[in-house]
Parts: structure tokens; sequence; C-alpha cells
RNA sequence: GGCCUCAUCGUCUAACGGCUAGGACACAAGAUUCUCAUUCUUGUAAUCGGGGUUCGAUUCCCCGUGAGGUCACCA
């Protein structure tokens, strides 16, 4: 029988969301979920002057907007809480207790300025510093106004990871790292290893940066008699040029920013999820319920892998392909151009049908659609570089608009009734349809790309159709 | 500098030690009565280097090289 999973993501409210935390997050979530278990938040708030304000929210509405539900957490209640870790010092204490009765922990005599000294030594002579050769012989008894130290028991480890297999290290690893701070917080280091336990986490999953310090908790883990949950490492994601770890910095964006920019949850997490891990078929696109049922922590590559947008910006514009037009209305609603505003429902929901399909993410709409809501300038520079319509003189060019708003004023305008004058005017103009039609869509849009040309001149409507091309054709004859 | 980890097309990746190293994004060309896009077809493109082990190495071992992480009263 093996132990109940209950996998947790414990961020530090010290800045915004970035993808490698969320997608650590979410497989902490898959991995949970897939098993039937427990996925915890949990704030590991110890440092009070890195802590940003806001950033527990921020936090928290990006994990809800990505649909990574957790079932505990600091604003869901559950039987093993708090789950902010400044909420927990007593239970450190109570740990930290035990340590020192096990004649395991011992208070840290020395300044900061004096343990930098220490530091410095090391590094002039190029070597690591270890903490552990200054390791005093009496200490005296902690009250806590001075750092708890944890007195390791140097020694080698093999051990598995259930991302990067099997990994060793020797004793020269192992050294005598902080508990508790003078301040009275834990540090990381202690905390996690803590709360894992009370909060029997079966799974830790947590990034690349904490490989070289895991010997240090499984040293304590054994000081305090713990059996050690699996561990799980995941590699970082890179920026997109150069290896670097994704970082603010580096112009990385947080996660509401791409919902900002339109790109929708369902692809994020697709997105993400495939950062690094695939199942081992040929599949690139996966939902949530095919995630949960196929993630495995084992299928998960070591290396690092880089963030790219174009694959990202193709996996939105699938499921953005994919939805049905009520759907994607009701997602677009923040997106609509300033012009739009005026149009009603119906209408805005015809120009979404027409650009669904080269929607790439919702904030592309106002560009795509302007001109269905208002009169473009006119810009004879779209016939200029147009490599057909160049060739034509400006006053034949008025001559074929107006041959087709005779034509079109006698069309019930439908999409279809559109495309049988147009089919006739090519017979009548004896032109190419790479002319006739581009003059129309021209005429009538005075954009560089627009929908099919029956299409869109059915959902702008007889009256603003004609309009335009009544204007185009004065335009043109001046 | 010590320690640890990683290494397949530009990018994300697949390949019990065994087909011609497969797929996807991107890119290029063609088709779909016009543009942009979609869709379809086709194409360019990779096992970091050197040694082993083996009938056979992307895969296992060693040595290099490159990249990353870490060596905090940060997480």
């Amino acid at each position: 029988m093996s132990k109940p999973v209950r996998t947790r993501f414990a961020p530090s409210p010290t800045g915004f969301l970035h993808v490698g935390g969320i997608r650590t997050a979410l497989f902490a979530y898959l991995v949970a979920k897939q098993a039937d278990g427990t996925f915890i938040l949990r704030l590991e708030d110890t440092d009070k002057k890195r802590e940003v304000e806001g950033s527990a929210e921020h936090l928290i509405e990006s994990l809800k907007i990505l649909g990574i539900n957790y079932d505990e957490g600091p604003d869901k209640p559950g039987d093993l809480g708090p789950y902010r870790q400044s909420e927990r010092l007593e239970t450190y204490q109570k740990w930290a207790k035990k340590l020192i009765e096990s004649g395991r922990a011992y208070a840290d005599p020395y300044t900061p300025e004096e343990v930098q000294v220490f530091r410095e030594d090391a590094q002039k002579n190029k070597l690591p510093f270890l903490y552990r050769n200054h390791r005093p012989e009496n200490p005296v008894a902690w009250d806590g106004s001075k750092p708890l130290r944890f007195k390791s028991d140097p020694k080698g480890y093999k051990w598995n990871d259930a991302v990067m297999g099997d990994l060793s290290t020797g004793p020269e690893v192992i050294d005598d790292f902080i508990l508790i701070k003078s301040d009275g917080y834990p540090t990381y280091n202690f905390a996690h290893i803590v709360d894992d336990a009370e909060m029997n986490i079966s799974h830790v999953i947590r990034g690349q940066e904490f490989i070289s310090s895991t010997p240090n908790y499984l040293n304590l883990y054994e000081a305090l008699n713990l059996d050690r949950p699996i561990l799980a490492t995941m590699p970082h994601i890179l920026n997109e040029t150069g290896n670097k770890k994704l970082g603010k910095r580096d112009g990385a964006k947080d996660v509401l920013d791409y919902i900002k920019d339109g790109y929708l949850p369902v692809a994020l997490v697709s997105f993400i999820a495939t950062l690094g891990w695939n199942d081992g078929t040929e599949q690139e696109i996966f939902t949530r319920d095919e995630l949960i049922e196929k993630f495995s922590l084992d299928r998960v590559g070591r290396s690092g892998a880089h963030f790219d947008t174009r694959r990202l910006n193709w996996v939105n514009g699938h499921f953005i392909r994919q939805m049905q037009i009520d759907g994607l209305y009701n997602a677009s609603e923040k997106y609509w151009p300033d012009e739009a505003k005026s149009s009603d429902e119906s209408y805005k929901k015809q120009v979404l049908g027409l650009i669904q399909e080269r929607l790439k993410f919702l904030s592309e709409i106002p560009e795509l659609t302007r001109f269905f809501f208002k009169d473009l300038p006119i810009d004879l520079s779209l016939i200029e570089s147009n490599k057909q319509l160049k060739k034509i003189d400006k006053p034949e060019l008025a001559d074929l608009l107006s041959q087709s708003v005779k034509q079109l004023e006698q069309s019930d305008f439908t999409s279809a009734d559109i495309q049988t004058k147009l089919n006739s005017l090519l017979e009548s103009t004896n032109q190419k349809p790479a002319v006739l039609f581009s003059i129309i869509r021209v005429a009538t849009t005075w954009s560089p790309a627009s929908p099919a040309l029956a299409d869109t001149l059915a959902v702008l409507g007889k009256d603003k159709a004609i309009e335009r091309l009544n204007k185009s054709i004065a335009a043109l004859s001046q």
C-alpha cells in the first residue's frame, strides 16, 4: 500500500509568478489529481524583507485562472494548516527543540560579519565555504537572539530523483545550515522539511536550484527520523534567447500578462506542460483531463527547455479555432477596438466568425477587425504595393468599381449571392480575380488583409459596402 | 575555484543497444477563384568532440568541450 498522494506548490510571495513557477505548480497538481490525491498551496513567507506586497494575491489569481486548483491553501483551510509559514512559527520552534535536545542543533555564536570573514577566506583560497569548519566547540544555549544551526553529519549520499534519476554527492557538500534566523523565522531549508512532514506531503516537486542542497535535506530528514518524500527536480525553463533561466529581468512575462494578451488558459496549460514533457506519442496538444490521465514525472526531460513564443502562438491559435463562436465571443469581451463599442452582439459575432481562423491571441482582435467598425482612411499605397493593381490606371480601377456597384446593388447581400454577382462581374469585365477582387477588397476595407471577399462584404452589409465603394471611386477619379 | 547536473534539426521533442534518426513549431515552395490566415502536399534542417565496450552505439563507459545550478540569517 502506498501512501496517499499529497503534493504542494510552495512559492514565496516575493514577486510575480512566471512560467517556470507555473510549470512546477502544474506538474504537482497533475501528480496529485491523477492519483486522486490532494494538491496544496503553501506560502513560504519567511523572508519578510523580500516579501512583495500583493504578490500572494497575484499568485493565487494566476493559479485560479489557469485552473490549477488547490484543495488546501491559505484561503482554503484544511486539517493540516495553517498554510502560511509565518503563521506556523510555534511548529518550527517545536521541531527545533527536538533537534536541540538530540544534540543536532546549536546556537551560532558569530555575527554575520564574522561569518562573512570566514567566507571570504574560503573564497580567497578557492575553496567552497563550509560553516562547519568553524563549528564552535562549546556553544552557548540558544535563546533565540542568535541563529540556530543544524549540526550536520557529513557523509555521501546516493538518492533517486523522479525526474533526474540517480544522483549522488560526497560529504563535502554537507554543512551546518541555519534552521532559525535571529529574527525568529525559520529558513526555507528547515521550514519546508517540517511542513512537508506535518502536511504528509508525498512528492516534493521543485526547481533545479534546490538540487545541490538536497543532500543537506537528506541529512536533516535523518536527524529528524523522517521518511523522506519522493523528490522530483524540474529543469529550468530558459529564456527564448540565450541559455539563462527564465526571469523577470530578462523580459519574461508573468502569467497574468499572457492572459491579458489574450492567451487562453487551456492553451497556456497545454503549452507549459509540453515544455519538457511529452507522453511518448506524437500528440502535441493536451486538454487538462488528458494531462491528468497521461502525465508522468519519469517522462519529464532532464535538460532545460527554451520558452518559444511561436509555438505558444500556434497552440493558442489551435484552441481558438476549436472554440464555439459563443465561447469565443465571451472570451473576447475585453479586446474589441473602441470603434466596436456601439455595435451589437450579433454583428460582432459575425465579425469574429470571419477572423477566428487567423487569430493567434485575443489582443489581435482590434487590428484584425477595425475596418468592420470604422471607415479607414483611403490609402492609395495599398494599390501601389499590389503587384496586380499597380499596373492599372486609376480611371480604369474606378470604372471596375462602378460596374461592381451596379452589380452589387442588385444583390440581396447574402454571401452566396454576392459570390454569384462577383462571378458574373469577372465575365462582364473580362478581368482576373486577382485584379477585380483585389480592388474591391481594397476599396471596401482599406486594409492590407481581410477575410474572404464575399463574406467580408456580406457582414459589412449592403449600405456600408456600396457607400465605401462610391467613396473609393471618388478618390480614384481625382 | 570545489561540488552537482545537463547535451538529438534554429526551437520543443521521439527513438527495449538494431528499419533510411520520427513528429511538431518556425522557415521555404506548391494547391485552395484576391490579400492575410486556415487546411492539404512537398522541402531544407540534428545525434557537441575524441576514445573505448559491442556484430552493431543517439542510447552503455571514460576523457574532453560547452551550458546551467550551487557554495546566503533568499527561497
